[in-house]
RNA sequence: GCACCAGUAGCUCAGCUGGAUAGAGCAACGGACUACGAAUCCGUAGGUCGGGGGUUCGAAUCCCUCCUGGUGUACCA
């Protein structure tokens, strides 16, 4: 990488300075290299004159000026040195620096952009982990393509991603889906029935009273087991759930259900674990934990009075079998609400003799709908709710992954049904796929027109001269960096905010140049620049799991 | 009350973890198709970065404090 290369050469000036006795070793590791703002501030900029001065006590243009005669003799790297404001150093590097570039790219292909500093490090992911007690809702939306996005960035950096759903088929919301569904079968049957107060009233539930119907006839009617009725309709919520998963392109390596904590005794040694410890203690007949212990405001009850645990329990026996199941690295993609359950899972763990910093929690924020411009209000039971099924089905599954990877996840996400339905030719996703396939057209053109497509070794880069096209290329050049530092940052927005400006630059280009025309040379040099581009924008709209329409 | 997140152009949001003159997309206005794809481009206009202090060569970014919105603060998950 050129910056990479560049801070090893601005290493190499620091170091002879001190050698030399111009100022003391006190600033290693304190400047930076960074690319700067606006273009007449040269291709890269450092700010070493100005931390040296600050140590030093002297003057930080006289110092930037020690460092650009330094600097300037690499000529190989370097075309120009100048020094502008308080004492940046500016520095602008050789076209073919640039052209270079796109070597590299040929030579990579698909693999421009991957990496291997993840290196092979196991590392779970857990998202969306809804239970089945009704369909995916816009909010888990979000969840599920930031979680899917943030586990593609991690393969693509070379890390060995396990993607975990976490769900309960147990207890009380299971209970009242079961005489949701029970209701709702007898209402069919025009049987006396009551509805529980707080169940499910989606139309969902029609779908499985009309399952059990056809499955039993009226043979249910005078049943009290609530079991067939709760057993039909988790096997239909899930059915209905991996559906939209699947049609997210989202796969699950493994579906872990809590129920099987209690089956495996893993809830009770937790408890004596942690008893073991003197962590436990018995009070007003429930169980507590002694979160104080850990700097916490109060103390929480694990054990309810009625013998039940709370969710914190099984959340801490959960954590405790993934430490045990060996990974690296455990990611959790939770919503903002349930961020009560963060500081008692990581006291747990750590209780237990594991590190907390091996765990990550990414809590996004809420996805605020709206629908002819105000607010939609959404509950789970009253069913008012969009479910990620017809987001799908009104804007399609590219611009509602691009939609929920647009914002970062410390921001609320404001959807715009409207604009997303009424309007959805204006989505951005299009722009930056309009580029893609505009690249595509490109060399199908060439082809076409019998232009031979070459290698960058059989082309003359040096033609790639003018302010668009080495723009680009500084672009396509800084790729592989901005990957990592999503991928590490758990921040897959970046890449979108990165195909956009990508895909900008070449609209621009392509609106003021053409690429084929009579001069021939310069064509196949043009033709190499668009291959390249074509296969970066590709790239990164795969890394984040968007589509690469040739056409559209 | 306390904790976490947010507050940047009319609207929706970026801002590379402390850098130079704060950006983009919508919306508004004015232009560009005898053209490799006009789902595009070019231009104009739009700002006390919520307010106030502080830290330093330098703050949207870090610290303190207040204001506003969201979420949590359960023997719900």
């Amino acid at each position: 990488m050129i910056k990479t290369r560049l801070k090893e050469v601005i290493d190499g000036c620091f170091a002879r300075g001190v050698q030399e006795k111009r100022w003391s070793e006190g600033g290693a590791g304190k400047y930076t290299v960074e690319i700067p703002k606006h273009e007449n501030q040269g291709d890269y900029s450092t700010n070493i004159a100005l931390v040296l001065a600050g140590i030093e006590k002297r003057n930080p243009r006289e110092i930037a000026a020690q460092i650009k005669t330094l600097l300037e003799q690499d000529e190989a790297l370097i075309s120009s040195v100048s020094i502008a404001g308080p004492g940046f150093v500016n520095i602008t590097v050789q076209p073919a620096v640039w052209q270079r570039v796109i070597g590299d790219i040929e030579k990579a292909g698909e693999a421009f952009g991957r990496s291997g500093i993840g290196a092979a490090r196991r590392v779970m992911v857990e998202f969306v982990s809804a239970n089945p007690t009704g369909p995916l809702s816009v909010g888990h939306g979000r969840q599920a393509i930031l979680g899917d996005a943030i586990a593609r960035l991690l393969e693509a950096t070379g890390h060995d991603v396990y993607r975990e759903y976490y769900y309960n088929n147990a207890g009380r919301q299971m209970r009242v889906l079961g005489e949701s569904a029970r209701a709702r079968y007898r209402e069919l049957l025009d049987l006396d029935y009551t509805f529980p107060e707080d169940g499910y009233q989606g139309e969902y539930i029609y779908d499985v009273a009309r399952a059990l119907q056809q499955e039993y006839g009226d043979r249910l009617s005078n049943s009290d087991d609530l079991v067939p009725f709760q057993a039909k309709a988790e096997e239909l919520i899930f059915r209905d759930i991996s559906s939209t998963l699947a049609r997210m392109g989202i796969v699950f390596d493994n579906y872990y259900n809590e129920r099987s904590l209690y089956d495996d005794g893993h809830i009770d040694s937790v408890v004596s674990e942690l008893r073991g410890k003197g962590l436990v203690y018995e009070h007003d007949n429930a169980t507590w934990f002694k979160t104080t212990e850990f700097g916490h405001e109060q103390d929480r009850v694990i054990i309810k009075s009625s013998g039940e645990p709370t969710y914190r329990l099984p959340d801490i026996a959960y954590h405790r079998e993934k430490f045990k199941r060996n990974f690296d690295w455990l990611i959790n993609i939770f919503g903002s609400d349930h961020i009560a359950t963060v500081p008692d899972v990581l006291a747990g763990v750590t209780a237990l003799g594991y590190d907390p910093a091996k765990v990550t929690v990414v809590l996004h924020q809420f996805v605020t709908l709206m629908r002819d411009g105000k607010q939609v209000k959404m509950s789970t039971r009253k069913a008012n709710f969009v479910t990620v099924d017809e987001l799908l089905d009104e804007v399609g599954t590219d611009a509602a992954r691009f939609f929920f990877m647009m914002r970062k996840p410390d921001s609320q996400l404001e959807f715009d049904l409207d604009l997303a339905t009424r309007e959805s030719q204006e989505n951005p996703v299009y722009y930056v796929q309009y580029a893609y396939a505009r690249l595509c057209s490109i060399i199908r053109q060439a082809r076409d027109r019998g232009l031979a497509i070459l290698g960058f070794g059989q082309v003359d880069s040096s033609l790639l001269t003018q302010p668009e096209e080495i723009r680009i290329l500084k672009s396509m050049a800084s790729f592989p960096l901005l990957v990592e530092q999503a991928a590490l940052e758990l921040e897959p927005h970046r890449i979108i905010f990165y195909l956009m400006e990508l895909a900008g630059q070449f609209h621009s280009y392509y609106n003021k140049h053409k690429v084929i025309t009579e001069d021939t040379a310069l064509s196949q040099a043009r033709l190499c620049l668009v291959g390249a581009l074509r296969t970066t924008l590709g790239n990164g709209l795969r890394i984040v799991g968007l589509s690469t329409p040739e056409q559209m």
